[in-house]
DNA sequence: GTTAGCACTCTCCCACCTAGAGTGCTAACC
DNA sequence: GGTTAGCACTCTAGGTGGGAGAGTGCTAAC
């Protein structure tokens, strides 16, 4: 037997045919799908003999498998892989939906710190899987504007606005006690500084202000702490993950003992990974997939992703998607987050515009 | 046999022994617990005969019970509850964990939106359960100053600080194509009429602005947009649950069915009961412990929360604590509870003092 | 190339058994 | 009267064995 797990290679439609049967009927029954079964319920036109010999050939491309001898089979990563690459187009959203959903969005247009949030939760309701989304962050932070605001005579509130819209907060102690207008006055001189700068650029502007002045002193001090939220707001790769409808990822069979499910959730609390794939991700402009074993971390190997970016490229990125099974409507998913990740966008440019 | 769950009632001192013994041991090992191996394990100076006997007397009780007849005994909700009520007090967390604890609030003093989760993650590796927190949220919003920044010229970005140091951002479109100056101008005017105000009193000082000039409307659509994000903030029970370790709770061999999770996934999701919760708790001062059943929502019959609230009294109140299978040590997390929550009205003080 | 037939394999489920843990009760003891 | 040893009893966990059912792979015929 030297053909074992022949690379996949160009299927004929037939043998098309009938992976995707075997990956559809598995799909909704979540249990591994005999040759019988196959003949009876799509009209192959052959008998069950031939679809076993069939059967028999995927499982040696390595498209299939059996969990033991006298079971039927169950797809591969391989094997869904090739489902998604060579055999279906993406299913769209259905209208009624889009229209739904593009009305849920809309009640939240002015609220832009609201819409990542939205479309995780869009995305986990639809596709009944995990919904994923990140805010679309930055990818170099430049200061729109700068405020102070005293919060007792030796505690400021820096309070920075970006050219896209976020916004970060951080206390500065104050060498001496203060008044709300000699903050005022520094936030002024800031703000004619540092304003439509990144990090670096600030930091070297920062340099000329006179730090000989009582008022240059707390400039510098005040810009300091500036600088540094700059820096760390660029260093992290992704701010925030949120997640929603990871009850649904609980509810399926395969996820009924629990030491797989921790699995799934020790992987998404692992900001490291997620930062790799929110990079790999948002080069493109496409709907990605990846599922079970492809990921990275191994505790990631039972389920599968399918994200996109949305954003404007070179300025800002995030990215939406779902979690599920690597038992996963596969088509319905793509559409559902192409759709979402394209209402997204429509969101952003209005930012832009 | 009319003695069928008599009322607890005061324990002699033998029996609240037993009963914490019983307790103690089922916390560790999880497995039910018999008159043997409490007399091979606690020098309690009396047979396992006499031991099964005072057991017995504990179930009739209510405070024990027994999953099948040839098995030991294990806590009830309301044996937890004598346990914790009657029996012990709490364990302080080791001088050791504190300064670590202290140390690492030390690196985020100057940034307040990590402190409520910086507590959520310290509870959660502390108690090895999940840590749950809330950001001190003020009773009633009070304006500290507004901040409009031109997204397009058709749309602008509202900031709003408050006094307790929180911001809400909030888009509007603009009737009519504007500059920013125009847009200082008026958030002069918002800063002059609004500041210090509240959602009722902000709405009764827009009426007096002058809507016939071109400003003046400017004035009024921007400002009926503040107030709308005053009310929605004051309306919102709780604005944010952050969790952490939800891994722990994964772990505990009750939670080795899905089903039982989910319940409690579920239950998190809940949120006008965390929201009641949190109610309950912000009256007083001290650690509240709710036990299995105890919980209103059924979903929550099996696990525990130890929880207290942190902040100002009267103005702005928040709340960490510890979520664990009912089957918790007690004594610990109160204590580190009640660590934690000192600790955050420590830094909350700065904000005030 | 396709099909019917068939032996084979493996899981699932049920019934059955045994060892072990722990109880409740009773009678004796201090 | 409280405490204890002894004992019969109960229930679970875990192991064994067998039968039904599903599905395979192979072979020989079409």
């Amino acid at each position: 037997m030297a053909r074992r797990t022949r690379p996949p290679g160009p299927l004929d439609l037939r043998s098309q045919a009938i992976l995707r049967a075997v990956i559809e009927e598995y799909v909704v029954s979540a249990s591994p799908v005999g040759s019988q079964a196959l003949v009876e319920r799509y009209r192959l036109g052959v008998s069950s003999a031939t679809v076993r010999h069939i059967l028999a050939e995927l499982e040696s491309a390595g498209l299939l498998t059996h969990p033991h001898t006298s079971a039927g089979r169950i797809p591969t990563d391989a094997g869904y892989r090739y489902y998604v690459e060579s055999i279906v187009e993406s299913v769209p959203l259905p209208q009624v939906e889009q229209l739904m959903i593009r009305h849920q969005f809309g009640q939240v247009e002015f609220a832009s710190e609201q819409w990542f949030r939205l479309a995780a939760t869009t995305l986990a309701s639809t596709t009944r899987a995990a919904g994923l989304a990140t805010p679309a962050k930055p990818l170099a932070a430049h200061l729109r504007r700068i405020d102070l605001v005293l919060v007792n005579e030796r505690l400021a509130s820096v309070i920075l606005v970006f050219r896209e819209g976020a916004i970060k907060q951080a206390l500065v102690s104050l060498e001496e006690p203060t008044e709300q207008e000699a903050l005022t006055a520094v936030a002024d001189l800031l703000n004619e500084r540092l304003v439509d700068r990144t990090a670096t650029g600030a930091a070297a502007a920062l340099e000329a202000v006179d730090a000989e002045t009582p008022s240059g002193r707390l400039a510098r001090r005040v810009g300091e702490r500036i600088v540094r939220t700059l820096r760390e707001y660029d260093a992290a790769v992704i701010e925030e993950v949120f997640s929603d409808g990871l009850l649904n990822v609980m509810e399926a069979p395969e996820f009924a003992r629990s030491d797989k499910l921790r699995r799934v959730f020790s992987a998404l609390e692992n900001r490291a990974w997620l930062g790799e794939l929110v990079g790999a991700v948002a080069g493109s402009n496409r709907v990605h997939v990846f599922i079970g074993r492809e990921n990275q971390p191994l505790e990631m190997r039972d389920v599968s992703l399918v994200l996109a970016p949305y954003g404007r490229p070179g300025r800002a990125i995030g990215v939406v998607g779902v979690l599920g099974p690597t038992r996963m409507p596969y088509p319905q998913a793509i559409g559902t987050v192409r759709f979402v990740s394209g209402l997204m966008n429509e969101l952003v440019d209005h930012l832009y515009a």
